[in-house]
DNA sequence: CCTTAAGGTGATCACTGCTCTCGTTAATCA
DNA sequence: TGATTAACGAGAGCAGTGATCACCTTAAGG
């Protein structure tokens, strides 16, 4: 009897991932634009035109590796969160932060594809915004979390900041009927702050915006990021529960972390 | 009697100026990726090998729009900045933070073709590091000032925070000694995190990640500006002096700031 | 069994960055 | 002034690219 898919469907399927993994090869060794189809159909020994049976354009198979990309990192993420106990707040934190860091510096290129700047007329499409959120909700989640079981820290009436007016509050409502309902505006935009500070310090780090000025980023990596925590009021990492895992605040490194999962990747 | 430089002289400074005047409008209308050496002769009327006496290559044409780009974003901060009564520090930190992402919506090619993803294998070379400099050299400028005058907030020791470890201070001692001499370790990490905080949030904003989270980020971006000025001890900008020019903290739009020279460019 | 459509192939097109040779011409020196 | 040199522009050409096309083969399914 044949399988429950056809011998062509299996093929298809088996070549799809080959060309994926083949193109992945070649984006981490010269960068998205050193992908070259022809290239990959040599490496695969095909013809040149073939590709296009599975990827109708050069673009669609960024977009493919793009997704994957998101996909990798969110489950780096993830899996980081799900490592610590559920209150543990500041650790979540910390843990998250430090997976999403480490795996930008292992996969710098593919962090380049998704963070850095979009190829030309490149609009993102729909396919990419479930995928990209994920690390969003994972960073999200433990505010929300600390917000839901009253241990957030929000920031003080008292405070000389005066409040937010209402535009900034309508332009957080759709991150917080999202992801923080039980998060004030303020904390909002707070977290909205931690969340491109993750990514620009990464960034920066990456892209050698740290050039003669930073050269040892772990360490002020790993400050920024606990203040970053305070920021949007988390409870600090060694004030919870016990310290999970192995990661100390104080010389922690970041390199080699728990999630070495340097070829985990979907389909 | 011939000009103090002989006419080829000029002819080459002209040609030189064109070509780049050409490169950037193609890098404005289709991206670092879609500038081609041959479409900017052809506009140019010249033979496509021609420019290659003008530059080496299209690495080399792309290292000087860095450049100019980067001259560009450091001119409109040190505008905003010297627009401001210098003991406004509040004042001049949110005048240089919406003048930089003034001059990045403006500009988002050239923004992304020096805080997007690097080119391939592309090394910066040590042309770019000075110009780099010139936007970080005003943020810190006014942390700075603010510490030699008194009046930056510190983090005080009863803060339950820990104090920064060595391999901290050691990193971040270059900063510290380049351009914050008269600040603590503890408060330049933070200067370090608003500087990649700002680009960070500018980036997502211009690469899209913001996309069904934030629709308007305008006054996200300044209610996170203003908490970044908190963050690094920075008087509140309506504290100081009388507030300059224009921008109220409140709805304060950054659209079409006082610095439009969109065509402001060296060389 | 036989039609249909998916899959693979090689040729081809327009385009790219870049190199080379070959005249031309400005700058420079005797 | 006259000869030399080096800068410059033009054009052909090379190797490579993404993409399309007309073919042929072959698995899938009525």
């Amino acid at each position: 009897m044949p399988p429950s898919t056809g011998l062509r469907a299996r093929m298809r399927a088996e070549l799809t991932v080959e060309i994926k993994q083949e193109a992945r090869r070649q984006l981490a060794a010269e960068g998205a634009s050193g992908l070259s189809l022809r290239a990959v159909t040599r490496s695969l020994g095909m013809a040149s035109s073939a590709i296009y049976r599975y990827f109708p354009s050069r673009d669609e198979l960024l977009t493919a590796l793009i997704v994957d990309a998101y996909d990798a990192i969110g489950n780096a993420a993830e899996l980081a969160d799900a490592g610590c106990p559920l209150d543990d707040l500041g650790g979540r934190w910390m843990a998250v932060g430090r997976s999403i860091r480490a795996w930008s510096l292992a996969n710098p290129n593919e962090y380049a594809l998704v963070y850095g700047s979009p190829v030309p007329g490149y609009r993102a499409p729909e396919a990419t915004v479930g995928p990209a959120g994920r690390v969003t909700l994972v960073m999200a989640g433990i505010v929300e979390h600390a917000a839901r079981s009253g241990r957030l820290d929000e920031p003080h009436w008292s405070s000389s900041l005066p409040p937010l007016g209402v535009d900034a509050v309508a332009a957080i409502q759709t991150l917080i009927d999202l992801a923080l309902p039980h998060v004030s505006a303020q904390t909002a935009v707070r977290a909205v702050a931690a969340w491109t500070q993750l990514f620009g310090i990464i960034s920066f780090e990456l892209f050698g915006h740290f050039h003669r000025v930073i050269e040892q980023s772990s360490p002020v990596f790993e400050r920024a990021l606990l203040e970053m925590g305070r920021m949007v009021g988390l409870p600090d990492p060694w004030s919870g529960t016990v310290q999970s895992g192995a990661g100390q605040a104080g010389a922690g490194q970041a390199t080699e972390p728990t999630n070495d999962d340097e070829d985990w990747y979907l389909i």
